[in-house]
RNA sequence: GCCCGGGUGGCGGAAUUGGUAGACGCAGCAGACUCAAAAUCUGCCGUUCGCAAGGAUGUGCUGGUUCGAUUCCAGUCCCGGGCACCA
C-alpha cells in the first residue's frame, strides 16, 4: 500500500465537498471562533506559491480550533472590484464583469486545490450587487451620521438639525469650517440649500471641492496612501493636484477613537506604529502673533519704545500684566457694567453691520468691544478711568493699538446710559465710513483666515514647543499661505513673487523627492512676540505645508533641526535659550534643557515650561491647547466604472440620498471605458442613466476599492441576508474576528477603513463591537528566488557562473522551470526560445551553473512557481507543511522548490508507520511502551503549543522528530497513531483522514459506534503530563562555564548529594586539577557550574 | 533624518524564562541495498589544531553585568520594512 497522494486529496475534496463538511452554522452550542483572511483581489496572473502562505497558516489553525471543539468561521470572498480589471478592459475590450468571473473560477480551482477548509456557501463578492447593495446601504448611514464631539459618538444627522434649532451651532464647532457660527434664529432663516450645504459640513460622509491627488494617466482620483514620492503606486504615473467635488469619509472625526483603539487590539507593534503614525496625533500649543507690517522706525535706533511699552503692558516678569488684565477684563466680562450690557445687546449678532466680539482680546490688551472687521475698538469708561493713573494707561494702549492699525472710541457710561441711541448712532456711522474707506483702498482689508479664530492682521501658528518662544528667530508660512500677498512689503514683493512663481513651478514630485535644499523668501512682515515685544520678521518656504496646522510655524533654531539650517542658509540670527545643550553647530530638539534668555522661563525645565507658556497665552486670549493630526479625511470617490456607484442624486445641486428600496444602484453595461467630459468617470458618459427616475442627475463616480472590503467580514456572518447586511444575532454571535491574518501591505488603508466603519456601524447601534479585528497576524512575503544565465556580449554564448569574471557578459533572467537548483538544464533551455536552439556554452565540470538572486516573485523575472505544480508533483499536504516549514509565517523568506523534498520524504516515512508496501496496514492494538507514550504526548505539547502561538515551522519539525523517533522505536500501535493522526490533521488533512479512516476500516477496529466520523471532527488529543514525568536527568556540566561533561543524576537530589556526585566525576577531577572549588552552581532541572 | 524589525553553518532556520548553540530540513561527503537507476537505510557534516583522545575558537563588531550571555545593558556597523520637511 502506497502513500498515493494524488489519488488520496482528489478522493477527500470530493467527498467533504459531498458530505458539506465545511459548512459552519450560526446556530452551535460550541464557542465560536472566527478565523479570516484578508480576501484576494482575483487578478488575472493566478495564484503563486508566495499567496498561499497566509491562507495556510490561517487554515490550520481553523482546523485546530475545529479540532479543539470550536464552532468556526473561516470563510473566503473576493475584492472583486478593482483597477487592474478596467486596465484590462480598456486595453481589450473585455468587460470587467467577464474577467473578474474568470479569474474568480481560476482562485477557487486553485485554493480548492491546497485542501483549504472554507465554506463556500458564505462566499462574498464585493462586485456582487446584492452584496455592494449593503456596501451603498452603509455609505448612506454615513452620510445621514455626523460626529458628536461631545458624546464621541456618530449619532444621526437629524439629531444635528434638531441642536441647531435649539441653540444653533455654538456647542458644536462645524469640523468642514471652523469658523461657522450660527444661531437658532440664524439656522431657521436660512434656505433649505444653506441649510443642507451646512449639514454636509457636519456629514461623515460628505462631498467638498477638495485638491485632490489627479493622476491624468490612469484617468482617476488616488488617496493619499496610493500616491507614493509623488507619483501612483500603480504604476508609478505623475500625480497633480487639481480641484474636483469629491466625496469623503470624515475619519478625522474618529481619529482618536482609531488611536484609542488600538491598546484593545492585539496587532504587531510595527502595525500599531504604523497605523499611530499615519493618525500622526501632536499635541502641542496655536499661538496668535500680532503683525506689523513692517520694522517700526523704532527697531533701528533703540528699544526704547519696545521696552516702555513691555514695561508698560508686557510685564512679564512677574506677570504683573496678567494680573491686571484678569483684574480689567475677566472680572469685567463675568460682571459687566450695566452701561457695557445694554451696549451689547445693541451690537451682537451682526446688528450693526459687523461682527462685535465682546472683551476680547487683541494681542495682550483686553478691549470692551471689538470689531475686527474694520480694526476698531469700543471702550467704556467708568469713573476710574478719569483717573491720573489710568488716562496714561489708556494714552498708551491707544498708541499702542493705533499701531497695529486700531482705532479706538470712547464712551462714557453716562454717555450709554443716557443717550444710547445716539451713542448707536454715532457708532453706525463710524463704522459705515470705515467699511467704504476698507473697500476703496487698494489692498483688501484683512478678512478671516480660512480656517483662523478670528484674529485679523495677526499670524496662528502651530508649535508643540511653546516652552521655546523665546528663542524664536523667525516664522515661516507656506508659500500658499492666504497671509503672504496681504503682509509682503513692497519692497519684497518682488523678492516673494519670483519664489512664489519658483514653487508653482515644482511639481508635486520635486517638492517631494528634494526636500533636502533650502529655499525661502522674506515677506518684510513683522510678528511681535507677544512675551517681550521683540519683532520677529516672517519668511515664507515650501518646508512648511499650507495642509498641516496652521500652515505657519514659529521657527526656533537652537531647537529644531530645519529651523536651524534654513537660519544658517539666510543667516538669521539665533537665539541661543539653552545654553550649552545647544552648541552652535547644531540644533538641539532637547526637553530636558534649563531654559536660558527666557525671561520668566529662565531656570525651568523646558519639559514644565511648556504647560507654564500655554496657561500664560490662554490667559492672555492669544493661545490655546491644540491637538493635531497629520491623518487627512479621505476620499471616497473615483473617476472610474468598476466600482461601487453612489446611491446619490443631486436636486439643484444639493446631493439627496437614495431611498434604501431603490438599492442597490446597479452599475449599467458600458462598452467604453473612457473617461468623461472634465475627467470624471466613464458612468458620465451615459445620458440615459444619469437622469434618475425620481428626477434629479446621479452621481457618476464611484467607490474606491476599500469600499467593499471595509466591511466583508460582516457579510460572511450573515451572507444570504437580503433584509440587512448581516443579522443582528449573527453578528453578535460571531463577533469580532479572533484571528485575521494578511499582509503588512494593508496597514494603514484597509484596517484603518475597515476600523471606522465598524465604529460608525457600532455608535448606530448596527453591532455590538467597535473594533473589527482582535488579532492580526501578518503574513511575510515569499520571495522569488531568480536564476540567472550570462551572455557573452554580441555573441550567442552563456558562460557558466564560475567564469563569469573571465569574459565581459550580460546578465540575464532565466525560468526557474529550466533549472534544477542552479544548473541549468540545456536542453530545455535550448528548446526554450527559438534563438536559444543554437546557443553555445562555457560550462564547469560539464554542468551549467546559473547565478542566483533573491527577489520579488513576479513574471517578469522568471521566477514565478506556481502552487499549481507543485501540489500535482508533491501533493497538497507536502506544499502545506513545507510552505509552514519555510520559516515563521510573519517572516519573509525566499521559495526554494528543492527543499519540499524534505518534507515529501517525511510525509512518505509518515506513512510508512502505519501501512507497509506489500503488506498493507501494519498497525497493532498492543499496548504502548512507556517511551513511546512519551514521544506521542511530547509531540502533543509541542503541537499544540506551537499552532497556539503561531510557531508553524517548529510544529512540522517537531513532527519530523516524533516519526524519527516512532521509526527508530519501530512503534506501530494504534494506541500512539490514532492520536498522531489527530495531531497532523490541521496541517496535512488529506493524508490523515485517508490513514484515520483505514484505521477504522481494518477489522483490529472496534468502531464502537463511531458511525462515519470525519478525522475533521475527531478530538483534540489531550495531554497526560504524567508520561512526561522524568526521574533523573543528564545534567550538563560546566567548568568555569565552559561545558565539559554530562552527568545522569536523579532530580530528587538535593544540591550536597549533587556535589559529590559531581566531584567524584573523573572529567571534573582531572579540570580541577587537585584544587578545591570556589563554588558549585546548581540549578535543579538545568544544570551544573563548577567554579574554580 | 525618524520609527519599527533583524544580523546564528554552504542554505532555510531552531534554542519559549540568562543555563549543553546549531533542533528539523536542504545541499554536500562516505557507505549499504541494486546489474544499474530510482526509492530506502546508515554514518559524517561551524571553523581550526590533532592519527586519535582531546583542545582552542565560534551567534555582525567593541565593551559591560553575571558562576554562566545568541538571550540583559551601553556603544557601533550592516541588512530589511515603514514614515519622511507634520513644526
Amino acid at each position: 500500500m502506497e502513500y498515493n497522494f494524488r489519488e488520496i486529496e482528489k478522493k477527500w475534496q470530493q467527498q467533504w465537498r459531498n458530505s458539506g463538511a465545511y459548512k459552519v452554522s450560526n446556530d452551535s452550542d460550541k464557542p465560536k471562533f472566527y478565523v479570516l483572511d484578508m480576501f484576494p483581489y482575483p487578478s488575472g496572473a493566478g495564484l503563486h506559491v508566495g499567496h498561499p502562505l497566509g491562507y495556510i497558516a490561517s487554515d490550520i489553525y481553523a482546523r485546530f480550533k475545529r479540532l479543539k471543539g470550536y464552532n468556526v468561521l473561516h470563510p473566503m470572498g473576493f475584492d472583486s472590484f478593482g483597477l487592474p480589471a478596467e486596465q484590462y478592459a480598456l486595453e481589450t475590450g473585455q468587460h470587467p464583469a467577464v474577467t473578474t468571473e474568470k479569474n474568480i473560477a481560476r482562485y477557487k480551482e486553485q485554493l480548492d486545490n491546497i485542501g483549504f477548509c472554507y465554506d463556500w456557501s458564505r462566499e462574498v463578492r464585493t462586485s456582487d450587487p446584492s452584496y455592494y447593495k449593503w456596501t451603498q446601504w452603509i455609505f448612506l448611514q454615513l452620510f445621514d451620521s455626523w460626529y458628536n464631539r461631545k458624546n464621541e459618538k456618530a449619532e444621526r444627522i437629524t439629531v444635528l438639525a434638531a441642536i441647531f434649532e435649539k441653540e444653533g451651532n455654538t456647542n458644536n464647532q462645524c469640523p468642514g469650517d471652523r469658523k461657522l457660527t450660527f444661531t437658532a434664529e440664524e439656522w431657521k432663516s436660512f434656505d433649505n440649500q444653506r441649510q443642507q450645504e451646512i449639514l454636509m459640513d457636519y456629514r461623515l460622509a460628505f462631498s467638498a471641492f477638495g485638491e485632490v491627488n489627479w493622476c491624468e494617466a490612469l484617468g482617476t482620483v488616488l488617496a493619499n496612501d496610493e500616491v507614493v514620492n509623488g507619483v501612483s503606486e500603480r504604476g508609478g504615473y505623475p500625480v497633480v493636484k487639481k480641484k474636483m467635488r469629491q466625496w469623503y469619509l470624515r475619519i478625522t472625526e474618529y481619529a482618536d477613537r482609531l488611536l484609542q483603539g488600538l491598546e484593545q487590539v492585539d496587532f504587531s507593534d510595527s502595525m500599531k506604529e504604523m497605523q499611530r503614525n499615519w493618525i500622526g496625533k501632536s499635541q502641542g500649543a496655536e499661538i496668535t502673533f500680532r503683525l506689523t507690517p513692517g520694522p517700526s522706525p523704532r527697531r533701528e535706533g533703540s528699544q526704547e519704545t519696545s521696552e516702555e511699552m513691555s514695561g508698560h503692558f508686557f510685564k512679564t516678569g512677574d506677570q504683573k500684566f496678567w494680573k491686571t488684565l484678569k483684574g480689567y477684563g475677566r472680572d469685567n466680562r463675568k460682571n459687566a457694567t450695566e452701561a457695557e450690557d445694554i451696549l451689547w445687546q445693541k451690537l451682537r449678532n451682526n446688528q450693526v453691520g459687523t461682527k462685535v466680539r465682546r472683551q476680547h482680546a487683541i494681542n495682550g490688551f483686553i478691549a470692551d468691544f471689538a470689531l475686527m472687521e474694520i480694526n476698531l475698538v469700543i471702550e467704556i469708561d467708568g469713573e476710574y478711568h478719569n483717573e491720573q493713573q489710568q488716562q496714561e494707561y489708556d494714552e498708551a494702549r491707544t498708541k499702542y493699538l493705533g499701531e497695529f492699525g486700531f482705532d479706538i472710541l470712547r464712551f462714557t457710561n453716562d454717555e450709554v446710559l443716557q443717550q444710547t441711541e445716539s451713542v448707536i448712532a454715532n457708532l453706525k456711522q463710524e463704522i459705515e465710513s470705515r467699511k467704504q474707506l476698507r473697500n476703496t483702498m487698494a489692498v483688501p482689508p484683512l478678512h478671516r483666515e480660512e480656517k483662523g479664530s478670528g484674529d485679523e492682521a495677526a499670524l496662528r501658528v502651530y508649535t508643540t514647543r511653546p516652552d521655546t518662544i523665546f528663542g524664536v528667530d523667525f516664522m515661516v508660512i507656506a508659500p500658499e499661505h492666504e497671509l503672504v500677498p496681504k503682509i509682503t512689503s513692497p519692497e519684497q514683493k518682488a523678492e516673494i513673487d519670483k519664489y512664489l512663481d519658483y514653487v508653482k513651478s515644482r511639481s508635486e514630485r520635486e517638492r517631494l523627492a528634494e526636500v533636502k535644499s533650502i529655499t525661502g523668501a522674506f515677506t518684510g512682515a513683522y510678528a511681535i512676540n507677544p512675551f517681550d515685544g521683540r519683532q520677529i520678521p516672517i519668511w515664507i518656504s515650501e518646508y512648511v505645508l499650507a495642509g498641516y496646522g496652521t500652515g505657519a510655524i514659529m521657527a526656533v533654531p537652537c531647537g529644531d533641526q530645519r529651523d536651524f539650517a534654513f537660519a544658517k542658509h539666510f543667516n538669521i540670527p539665533i537665539t541661543n535659550i539653552i545654553g550649552d545643550a545647544y552648541n552652535g553647530e547644531e540644533a538641539n530638539p532637547t526637553k530636558d534643557a534649563i531654559l536660558q534668555n527666557s525671561d520668566f522661563l529662565d531656570g525651568m525645565v523646558m519639559r514644565d515650561a511648556i504647560n507654564i507658556v500655554i496657561d500664560d497665552l490662554e490667559e492672555m486670549g492669544i493661545g490655546k491647547r491644540q491637538v493635531n493630526y497629520r491623518m487627512r479625511d479621505a476620499g471616497f470617490s473615483r473617476q472610474r466604472y468598476w466600482g461601487e456607484p453612489f446611491p446619490i442624486v443631486y436636486k439643484g445641486g444639493v446631493a439627496f440620498a437614495l431611498d434604501e428600496g431603490q438599492l442597490p444602484v446597479e452599475l449599467p453595461y458600458v462598452d467604453t471605458y473612457s473617461a468623461g467630459p472634465e475627467g470624471e468617470g466613464p458612468l458620465a458618459n451615459l445620458a440615459d442613466w444619469i437622469i434618475a427616475p425620481g428626477g434629479g442627475t446621479r452621481e457618476t463616480n464611484t467607490m474606491p476599492g476599500y469600499a467593499g472590503s471595509s466591511w466583508y467580514f460582516l457579510r460572511y456572518m450573515d451572507p444570504n441576508n437580503d433584509k440587512a447586511f448581516a443579522d443582528r444575532k449573527a453578528t453578535d454571535y460571531w463577533n469580532q474576528v479572533d484571528l485575521y491574518i494578511g499582509g503588512t501591505e494593508h496597514a494603514v488603508g484597509h484596517l484603518l477603513y475597515s476600523r471606522l466603519w465598524t465604529k460608525v456601524l457600532f455608535d448606530l447601534g448596527y453591532i455590538g463591537f467597535d473594533e473589527p479585528y482582535k488579532k492580526l497576524v501578518n503574513q511575510g512575503m515569499i520571495q522569488g528566488s531568480s536564476r540567472f544565465v550570462y551572455r557573452i556580449k554580441g555573441a550567442m554564448k552563456f558562460v557558466s557562473a564560475g567564469f563569469i569574471n573571465e569574459y565581459d557578459t550580460d546578465k540575464l533572467h532565466v525560468d526557474v522551470k529550466l533549472v534544477d537548483g542552479v544548473e541549468l538544464d540545456i536542453e530545455a533551455f535550448k528548446n526554450s526560445k527559438p534563438e536559444y536552439a543554437a546557443a553555445d556554452f562555457v560550462l564547469e565540470d560539464g554542468k551549467y551553473i546559473c547565478g542566483a538572486e533573491v527577489e520579488k516573485m513576479s513574471k517578469s523575472k522568471y521566477n514565478v512557481v506556481n502552487p499549481d505544480e507543485i501540489v500535482e508533483r508533491f501533493g497538497a499536504d507536502t506544499f502545506r507543511m513545507y510552505e509552514m516549514f519555510l520559516g515563521p509565517v510573519e517572516q519573509s523568506k525566499p521559495w526554494d522548490t528543492k527543499g519540499i523534498e524534505g518534507v515529501h520524504r517525511f510525509l512518505r516515512k509518515f506513512w510508512r508507520l502505519y501501512a507497509d508496501e506489500t503488506k498493507g496496514l501494519i498497525v497493532t492494538n498492543d499496548a504502548a511502551s512507556p517511551a513511546e507514550l512519551k514521544v506521542l504526548h511530547r509531540t502533543i505539547k509541542k503541537i499544540e503549543e506551537d499552532t497556539e502561538r503561531f510557531s508553524f515551522n517548529t510544529a512540522v519539525s517537531a513532527f519530523m522528530v516524533c516519526a524519527n523517533e516512532l521509526n527508530d522505536l519501530k512503534c506501530h500501535k494504534k494506541e500512539i497513531l490514532e492520536p498522531l493522526l489527530i495531531l497532523l490533521t490541521p496541517y496535512a488533512p488529506h493524508i490523515a483522514e485517508e490513514l484515520y479512516q483505514l484505521l477504522h476500516n481494518d477489522s483490529l477496529s472496534h468502531r464502537e459506534g463511531r458511525g462515519e466520523v470525519s478525522i475533521l471532527d475527531a478530538s483534540f488529543p489531550k495531554l497526560e503530563e504524567k508520561y512526561l514525568v522524568e526521574s533523573s536527568k543528564e545534567y550538563p556540566i560546566s567548568i568555569n562555564g565552559k561545558h565539559r561533561a554530562n552527568i545522569r543524576i536523579s532530580l530528587d537530589a538535593a544540591q550536597p548529594e549533587v556535589e559529590k556526585i559531581v566531584l567524584a566525576n573523573d572529567i571534573v577531577q582531572k579540570w580541577l586539577e587537585g584544587k578545591a572549588p570556589k563554588k558549585i552552581i546548581f540549578v535543579k532541572g538545568k544544570m551544573i557550574n563548577v567554579v574554580i
